[in-house]
DNA sequence: AATCATATTGACAGCGTTGTCATAATGTCC
DNA sequence: GGACATTATGACAACGCTGTCAATATGATT
C-alpha cells in the first residue's frame, strides 16, 4: 500500500487522550470500555478518518479479517455470480475482505494450500461441487482452517453448511407438469459430481412414482450441467417413440441446450414439447421461449454462508452449523398442457 | 490466519546458515546475492515449505502484494468472467493476490476509497465502463494509487491501459454483411457510457459509407448492452418498411434479445433476417441460431492489464502505458446472404 | 601483496497493531 | 470508611518482515 498519510492508532489515541490499547479495544468491540471513553475514541477516529492497518492487525493478531472462496468455472456462471454477490455483501457488512480463488472442480489441494498460506485467510467458503472434495476437506481440517459448504452432499465434520431443498423443488416442478397432463416426462440428470443432481432426480422420481407413473430407463439421461450435454441428451430423448411430451432438465443451461435441439428439429415449444430448467439464471429468462424453472435463493445462501463462517471464526466457542433455504417454482412460457391431455 | 506452524524467515535463515536479510533478498529477487547463496536459501525455503507472511511483508514494506479490481454487475457477465480469469492468472503468475470489489457502473468514490484503505491494495484494475469515471480517476490520482484501465474512452493521466480495436472489428463485420448482399442493415448501439459503443458504431458507419450506403436515422437505435434493450430496439426496427435484412447489435446480449423478438414475430433466421452480436460470449454460442459475432481477447487483455499494473507498481521508474489487441470475426449461423441479393 | 572499488552480507530498528499482564479506578458490602 | 471484587486502562513486548546502513568478502589493479 502506498503512503496515503493515513492516521494511525497512535494519532487516534493522542487525539482522544487515551492509550492506543484503549483505542484498539474500541475498534475491536471488546468489553470493558466505559461508554464515555468509547464515545471519545469513536469521535476521534471519525475525525481523523482512521482505518486500522490490515497488515498490522494481521501480524499482531494473527487474524487477517479476510476469508476466501473457491470457485470453479462452470458453465452455469449465473450461479457463481450470485454466490459472489451474496458473499461480498456479507463480508462488507461484517468488515471482512473476500478473496476469490478460481480452481477446477476437483481442486489441486496443494494449490489451495498455497492460496491459503499466501493470503492468510481466516476461513474458506466452498461452493458446490468443490465442497464435496474429501481431500480438500481433509487438508482444511488438518490445517484447522474453518470452512463452510454451500449445498454439499454431506456436511463435513466441524464445518458449517447451507442447503436448499432441491428435492422438494423438483418434486413440485414435476407435480406441476403432471397437473398439466404430461405423462411422458423425460429427465436429464446433472453432473454426478454435484449433490444437487441426485437430489433433483429423486424429487422427480418420487413425484412420478406418487402419481403412479413409471420411468423407463431410456427416459433418463446423464448430462453434466452444461449446454452441450443438455443438447445431446435431448437429441437422444427426441428420438424415442413415443416422443416425450416434456423434458425436465436439471438446470437451465441444459434446458437451453434441449431447447436448441428441439428448435433444430422444428418442434414448436411449448405446444409440442414442454421443457423446464432449474436455477433461474439469466439463461432461463433469455431463452426462447423463456424457461419455466426453479429459483434458488443463492444470494441469500451465500450471504448466510459467509455469515456463518465469520461468526465461527470470531466465536469458535459457539459454532453455527447449518441453515436451510426453500426454492420457488417460476412458471414461464416453455411449458404448456400436454396435447394428449 | 490460524496457527499452522508455518516456517518463518528466521527458520529458513537458520537452516541455510545465513541472515534473515539475505533470505529476504532472495525471496524478493533483489540483486547482489551470490548464486551459491541464493541456491542454499532456495533449497532451505523449499525444504521448510516457507511462505512469506503477507501481513508482515505488508507492514514492513508498505506493500501488500495485492491489487484490486472493480467490477460492475452488468448483464454481460461472460465479459466479467473472462476479465476475472485473465487477471487471476496474471496475479497468480506474479505472486500477487487479487481482491474484487463489486460496485455500480458509476461507483461511489467514498466506497472505493474505503475498499482501498481497508484492503491496502497496491493498485487497481478498472474495467469498462468504470474506467471512464472521472471522479474515480481523480481520487486515485490524488491518492497516488496506480491503476490501469481496460478499454477506456480515453486514457487517464498516469494510468496504464489496454485496448482492443472495436472500430476495425465492427468495420469488418459490416463489410462481411455487405458482401453477403445486405443493403438494409440496421444497427443497435450499446450503452453510451461504454467507449466501445461509439467505436463500434463508427466502424459500422464508415464501412457503410465506404460501400456507398446511407444510414437512415431510424435504422440506428440506442440500446444499453442488455438483453431487454436489444429486444425492444429490434421491435422498433422490425416495424420499419422496408424491413431491415440484417441487424447489427453492439453486443451478444442485445443480439440475443433481437433474436427473441424476431422469433416472436415468426421470422426465419437467417433466411429472413441476419443478426450479429459482438463479444463472443456463451450467449452467442447458445442462442438459436448461434450468433455470428466478434471475439475479443478479453482474457489476454485482462492478463495484460494486471501485468502492466504490477510492473508499474514494482518499477515506478519505467511505467508501461498501453497495449493493444486485435479482434476476430466469428461466423456462425445467424447470418446468411440477403434474399434480395 | 597492498590498495581500492565493488559485490555481498548482516545487525538492528522500525512498521501499526494486538496479547499479556500489571496497575488504577470504581463499586459493593459490612 | 476499609476491604474486597470488579471494571477500566495502560505499559510494553511481541508479530515476521523490510529498509538503512555499516561491515565484510571478493576481485581488479597496481
Amino acid at each position: 500500500m502506498r503512503d496515503r498519510s493515513k492516521a494511525t492508532i497512535t494519532d487516534v489515541a493522542d487525539k482522544a487522550g487515551v492509550s492506543i490499547k484503549t483505542v484498539s479495544r474500541v475498534i475491536n468491540r471488546e468489553a470493558n470500555v466505559r461508554e464515555k471513553t468509547r464515545a471519545k475514541v469513536l469521535e476521534a477516529a471519525a475525525a481523523l478518518d482512521y482505518q486500522p492497518n490490515p497488515s498490522a492487525r494481521g501480524l499482531a493478531g494473527s487474524k487477517s479479517f479476510s476469508i476466501g472462496m473457491l470457485y470453479s468455472n462452470p458453465a452455469e456462471f449465473g450461479y457463481v455470480k450470485d454466490n459472489l454477490f451474496g458473499a461480498f455483501q456479507a463480508c462488507r457488512d461484517m468488515g471482512y475482505s473476500l478473496l476469490l480463488h478460481p480452481c477446477d472442480e476437483t481442486p489441486d489441494v496443494q494449490d489451495v494450500q498455497r492460496f491459503v498460506h499466501q493470503t492468510g485467510i481466516d476461513g474458506l467458503i466452498l461452493a458446490a461441487p468443490i465442497c464435496d472434495d474429501t481431500n480438500l476437506q481433509a487438508m482444511l481440517q488438518q490445517q484447522g482452517l474453518p470452512f463452510v459448504q454451500i449445498a454439499p452432499t454431506q456436511t463435513a465434520r466441524g464445518a458449517g453448511s447451507v442447503q436448499c431443498d432441491d428435492y422438494q423443488a423438483c418434486y413440485e416442478l414435476t407435480q406441476y407438469l403432471l397437473e398439466l397432463g404430461h405423462e411422458r416426462i423425460a429427465f436429464i440428470r446433472g453432473d454426478p459430481k454435484h449433490a444437487s443432481s441426485e437430489r433433483r432426480y429423486e424429487g422427480f422420481r418420487d413425484a412420478m412414482k406418487q402419481a403412479g407413473q413409471t420411468i423407463p430407463r431410456q427416459w433418463v439421461r446423464q448430462g453434466y450441467y452444461d449446454f452441450e450435454s443438455g443438447s445431446k441428451c435431448a437429441e437422444k430423448l427426441l428420438q424415442l417413440n413415443p416422443r416425450p411430451s416434456a423434458i425436465v432438465a436439471s438446470n437451465d443451461d441444459m434446458a437451453a441446450g434441449a431447447l436448441m435441439t428441439a428448435h433444430q428439429q422444428g418442434l414448436d415449444i411449448p405446444a409440442e414439447l414442454s421443457v423446464t430448467g432449474f436455477d433461474d439464471t439469466p439463461t432461463a429468462r433469455h431463452s426462447w421461449p423463456p424457461l419455466t424453472t426453479v429459483h434458488q435463493p443463492i444470494v441469500d445462501m451465500s450471504y448466510a454462508a459467509a455469515e456463518i463462517l465469520i461468526s465461527n471464526i470470531a466465536q469458535p466457542a459457539q459454532q453455527v452449523r447449518e441453515k436451510g433455504f426453500a426454492c420457488r417454482l417460476i412458471v414461464r412460457e416453455s411449458t404448456a398442457a400436454s396435447r394428449s391431455a
